[in-house]
DNA sequence: ACTACAGCTGCCAGTTCGCG
DNA sequence: CGCGAACTGGCAGCTGTAGT
């Protein structure tokens, strides 16, 4: 266990073991891509200094192969791919200092031996011992909750794949967990003086490694938070972008308004209705307030009410100043009487990234 | 094959609000 | 104060998708 805090900022994908089962065939060419995306923006985000890709070897022959080029797993010499040296999980990553001095860490997925083997093991170790040994049926792992370590020294729940047997859960433990973190220790995360960059694209906790971002695999991919890549985030952004049609100048924040407003996104109130399932009011308005900051717009929210008998208010945001949004509310929606500005939102608050939590 | 979850729809019960 | 419109939230059932 570390003691002390690796001086890096740690990302960690939430969703995806990206193990090679799920990278090596032809269908999973688009989840190769992805992972290319990264290394691309990884290297370029170091600037001139190193990036190191630690992946498994399978892994690496067939990014090289998409790529039009050939791997070569005997050779000792450092090899490049798109700008990033890159190296297979395993014993002849041990101990060595050669990478000290890197920016980055890319880990893809994890190194995990297969069933047989781990029982093959489990039976040559402790064979002889008093308790009996269990085994898995079928060779299937199961899922077994632990949690996950942040950085605010918060903990997750998540799920790993165990060994029914103690002593098996060990074992695989110790080849996979220990390479990963194997791993990233060439990097010398404590003594760095710069802090720097580990971004664990496989979603099994390393128990010494406090992540920073624990995120969906999308998310991380598009260097965006989980908010930002959430269904209901971009409905939103398309509604306001106008979908087919222009961008709205405004736009109301009920069910029957998100329908009528937004047709093609929320072509049922029913549809809008679900948009809101979960989503108070308040979290709705910050998003609208980020979407409209990120297109540089102003935005005022405001309250509508019909004049006749009965009815509640409904809120509403308009894409212009305090100044004119009475004007452009009236305009928007005339059958409503009342049209009361409620609040600004600064174009941007001094912090020009906003910080979505997930709700 | 199995599980988990997101999204949609209908249905229902309850709340909020302002006008008359 | 009572009414009714519009909003809120919960539940069940169904479908499709993704991950393992």
């Amino acid at each position: 266990r570390l003691l002390a805090r690796p001086k890096a900022h740690v990302i960690q994908v939430s969703d995806k073991t990206l193990a090679p089962s799920t990278l090596k065939d032809e269908e999973h060419k688009k989840q190769r891509d992805d992972i290319v995306r990264i290394i691309k923006r990884e290297v370029e985000r170091a600037r001139k200094r190193d990036v190191l890709v630690v992946a498994p070897k399978s892994v690496l022959h067939k990014l090289y192969e998409d790529n039009g080029e050939t791997f070569n797993d005997k050779s000792s010499q450092p090899q490049m791919l798109h700008g990033a040296t890159v190296r297979w999980f395993g014993p002849r990553l041990l101990g060595i200092n050669t990478y000290s001095d890197f920016a980055t860490i890319i880990l893809v997925g994890r190194l995990q031996l297969p069933v047989v083997a781990l029982e093959d093991q489990l039976r040559a170790l402790f064979g002889d011992s008093d308790m009996p040994l269990s085994f898995t049926d079928g060779g299937r792992l199961k899922a077994l909750k632990t949690s996950l370590l942040r950085a605010d020294d918060t903990r997750v729940d998540v799920k790993v794949q165990s060994h029914p047997d103690p002593r098996g859960a060990a074992l695989l433990r110790q080849s996979r967990e220990a390479q990963s973190e194997q791993a990233i220790a060439r990097l010398r995360l404590l003594g760095a003086n710069t802090p720097k960059r580990v971004l664990v694209l496989s979603n099994v906790p390393l128990p010494g490694l406090p992540v920073n971002e624990w995120l969906k695999f999308d998310a991380v991919v598009q260097d965006k938070s989980d908010v930002q890549v959430s269904k209901k985030y971009q409905s939103l952004e398309r509604a306001i972008d106008g979908a087919n049609g222009p961008v709205l100048r405004g736009i109301r924040l009920s069910a029957s308004g998100l329908n009528k407003d937004a047709k093609d996104v929320f072509p049922s109130v029913g549809s809008a209705k679900e948009f809101r399932k979960k989503l108070p009011l308040k979290v709705i308005l910050e998003w609208v307030e980020s979407i409209a900051a990120d297109r540089g717009l102003p935005a005022t929210s405001m309250l509508l009410s019909k004049s006749r008998r009965g009815g509640h208010e409904t809120h509403a945001v308009v894409f212009t100043t305090a100044k004119g949004a009475r004007h452009l509310s009236q305009h928007l929606w005339p059958e409503f009487g009342k049209h009361i500005v409620s609040e600004e939102f600064g174009l941007l608050k001094n912090e020009e990234t906003a910080v979505l939590e997930p709700i």
